[in-house]
DNA sequence: AGCACGCCGACT
DNA sequence: GTCGGCGTGCTC
């Protein structure tokens, strides 16, 4: 009757699974997630076998094709990736083409890319007479071919070179050996990064809370059930400890591991971490990161997909590792938005690990100084299991923090982007041979009103985001939902009549640093200075060296980097980042002043964070200094409940783009008005606003937000109405699934 | 992406 | 009649 088929979901241009037959010869031997070659059109194209199932080829009403052949003999997806694009595809709206791209090397996905290493072997034998004369006209030539004659079968050229070059040379040209190419791997290995002789870990004690939580975690793990662990531990408790402790204890049972670092300027140290701490040869680690070519990216895929790898180390995409057995999945700095792709599939790789750890009944852990609202709010209905590590290990205090109130500075005459109290201590710090790190944020283009005299900041009624100046209209807008109001000549609050706007001025630090500290070796560090791949690691390496007085910087600064002594830092202007149009300032802010504080004072040197701003008595500020995580999240949920903000509800950003900024606006309109309709009290729906980047590349964008319980059924609707508005060409539109900024 | 299909205008 | 313009749709 039927006949065995699959499904296979094919790198052309048809979007979807497409039935195949299997020929007879593959019955036994294919598997789903296996690579095929297949006819489609007129063409044959490659694609992955979804699901084999039985199929009559002659009641369908399309003609179904048989598979040519299998690429590999082993799949190159196993189970939970086949579920996970499943998902994927419908939570974030997105193609299969599209997650294809970024979980497949597209060296795999085109077949190229490879390395071929020259082969040879006997192609034509000799009668005894040619033998004779080879023999004695050519020995060389003659003992290669009763080498290769006695053994049969074909060697690597370059083992044959012991029989001279010349000799194989001439036998080539004879014709009576051959050349064949044969794919060789060419992996990433750990050990090309760090030399297979670092030094092995010394027996790292743990203490007792590191012990505590490795205890939990192992407990988790031996249930080989799915789990979810957040580590909430202060910066410098040791936290990689307990990430090492967990994956040893999966190696042990034959598990694979996946750690994700938040970028990849933090994976060699990561890697050095791991080599030295789990005792496991160099084959088995992998990095996997941006910057890897395609022939590395290949090679790198394949010892994942093949069980040779067990360990993945990289950055966001490294949650499609294609590892066998995934028995743990951690994601370091879990807070970090650069685990959210900015680019379609707009996936975050921190819930794509949850979700994944999930199909592959794994332990997820997540861990962070500063954890995620998200995170911590999952902690507190059991959803995850919160860890905490409330001591540093080398029983360092944290920094005392002090704020300088900038409008003071004012007042006092010259305002200044470096406080006197700041001056003061660089010079202290300077005289003492100790380092200084200053953080600003860069990001500085909207520009916030706030009062000289009281605390008052211009923001929204109804979206508690502060409100943005627009110079052109002299108007004050909410971003979020559009409110407009006029530029107060006088505070509301106090009456006063000395509003401000925070002036940006970025780059000019550098520059006022060299002018005040002549004799200072001050160096920048940010995405400027760092174009070149390693870039990073000189400046950081000569920071380390002490050749560096004053470090400069942006976030970059903030994450994850231990140097002794570093006894000051300074947080130029909070502001900046405080009065962003966006639900999730507070929370960035609090991490941002917790986790750069954390770079200070963590050697035997006691250190000192100065925050420069402009609202020092801010509740933000106050618990940041205190490091009162548990109050800020208190009130945080309390002000993200009263918006139906995440994590109450997710959000589903919709971006309307296009070179008429009327029609644009108007569809974005239409279709709004349309899903009012469709909502039925299933989503909340505000909009459609004109984006923060209003105007990228002469195209107009129009922002849709819809606050969402079920990320499921209100895509449902968007795309119904998305289908009715089809034919509409006048602008593109973008589906965002719980974004992590509302630009 | 290609490539066929198909439905109109200009031409030997 | 028929050659060819390129809008539309299909790929198991």
């Amino acid at each position: 009757m039927g006949r065995l088929c699959t499904e296979v979901l094919t790198f052309g241009m048809f979007d979807g699974p497409l039935l195949y037959a299997i020929p007879r010869g593959l019955e036994n031997i294919l598997t789903d997630g296996m690579l095929v070659k297949v006819p489609f059109g007129r063409t044959k194209t490659l694609g992955i076998t979804l699901h084999t199932c039985q199929a009559d080829p002659d009641k369908s009403s399309f003609q179904v094709k048989e598979i040519i052949g299998i690429e590999y003999d082993f799949p190159l997806l196993g189970v939970d990736m086949i579920k996970l694009i499943f998902w994927m595809r419908k939570y974030y709206a997105v193609s299969y083409k599209s997650l294809l791209e970024t979980i497949i090397p597209l060296a795999i996905r085109k077949n190229t890319g490879f390395k071929f290493m020259t082969k040879l072997s006997l192609i034509k034998t000799l009668s005894n007479e040619d033998c004779e004369v080879l023999r004695r006209r050519s020995p060389k030539q003659y003992a290669l071919y009763e080498f290769l004659l006695k053994s049969s079968g074909a060697f690597e050229k370059s083992a044959l070179k012991i029989f001279s070059t010349s000799a194989i040379n001439s036998l080539v040209d004879k014709g009576i050996i051959g050349e064949s190419f044969e794919r060789a791997n060419r992996i990433v290995y750990a050990s090309q990064i760090f030399g297979e002789s670092e030094v092995r870990r010394k027996d790292i004690i743990l203490t007792t809370e590191q012990q505590n939580v490795t205890t939990d975690i192992a407990k988790s793990l031996t249930k080989e059930e799915f789990y979810t662990h957040l580590i909430h531990g202060i910066t410098g408790s040791g936290k990689t400890e307990v990430y090492l402790h967990g994956i040893e204890n999966v190696l042990k049972s034959g598990g694979d591991a996946i750690y994700l670092v938040p970028e990849l300027t933090l994976t060699p140290q990561t890697v050095r971490r791991i080599r030295c701490g789990v005792n496991l040869p160099a084959a088995q680690v992998v990095v996997w990161h941006s910057g890897l070519s395609e022939g590395e990216r290949r090679d790198a895929w394949l010892a994942m997909a093949n069980g040779e790898a067990k360990i993945v180390i990289g950055a966001r995409s490294a949650i499609f590792a294609p590892l066998k057995n995934t028995k743990v999945i951690i994601v370091d700095e879990e807070h970090e938005t650069t685990y959210k792709q900015a680019e379609t599939p707009r996936y975050h790789a921190r819930d794509v690990a949850v979700y994944r750890a999930k199909l592959c009944n794994a332990v997820c852990i997540l861990g962070s100084a500063t954890p995620s609202i998200e995170s911590l709010y999952n902690a507190s209905v059991q959803k995850y299991k919160l860890n905490t590590l409330k001591n540093r290990i080398d029983g360092s205090a944290l920094p005392r923090i002090e704020v300088v109130d900038m409008r003071h500075e004012y007042f006092m005459g010259k305002p200044n982007i470096i406080s006197s109290r700041l001056l003061e201590l660089i010079e202290d710090r300077l005289k003492k041979h100790e380092q200084v790190i200053l953080f600003l944020n860069k990001r500085g283009y909207s520009s916030v009103v706030f009062c000289k005299n009281c605390d008052y900041v211009a923001t929204c009624p109804h979206c508690s985001t502060s409100l943005t100046y627009h110079r052109q209209q002299n108007v004050l807008r909410c971003h979020m939902c559009n409110y407009i109001e006029s530029l107060p000549t006088k505070c509301p609050r106090c009456g006063g009549y000395e509003i401000l706007q925070s002036g940006v001025g970025t780059q000019k630090l550098m520059d006022v640093i060299c002018t005040l500290f002549p004799l200072a070796k001050v160096e920048r560090l940010d995405s400027d200075t760092t174009t070149t791949k390693d870039s990073f690691y000189r400046i950081l390496n000569r920071f380390r060296d002490g050749e560096i007085d004053i470090l400069v910087g942006t976030q970059m600064i903030s994450k994850g980097l231990d140097f002794p002594n570093v006894s000051l830092v300074g947080i130029i202007n909070v502001d900046n980042a405080m009065n962003f149009p966006d639900f999730r300032t507070n929370e960035r802010v609090f991490q941002s002043i917790i986790q750069v504080s954390g770079r200070a004072g963590r050697g035997n040197k006691p250190g000192i964070v100065v925050i420069q701003t402009n609202f020092p008595s801010s509740n933000l500020i106050k618990l940041a200094i205190q490091n009162d995580v548990e109050s800020f999240l208190k009130n945080e949920l309390i002000s993200r409940s009263e918006f139906f903000y995440p994590p109450f509800s997710h959000i589903i950003r919709i971006i309307f783009s296009g070179k008429n900024e009327v029609k644009t606006e108007f569809l974005a309109k239409k279709i709004c008005d349309d899903l009012r309709k469709r909502s039925q009290g299933l989503f909340e729906l505000r909009g459609p606003t004109p984006a923060v980047t209003y105007k990228v590349k002469d195209h107009f964008r129009f922002s849709l937000i819809c606050f969402s319980k079920n990320v499921a059924t209100a895509l449902e609707k968007i795309h119904e109405s998305m289908k009715a508005f089809k034919s509409a060409k006048d602008a593109i539109w973008t589906i965002d699934v719980d974004p992590v900024d509302m630009m």
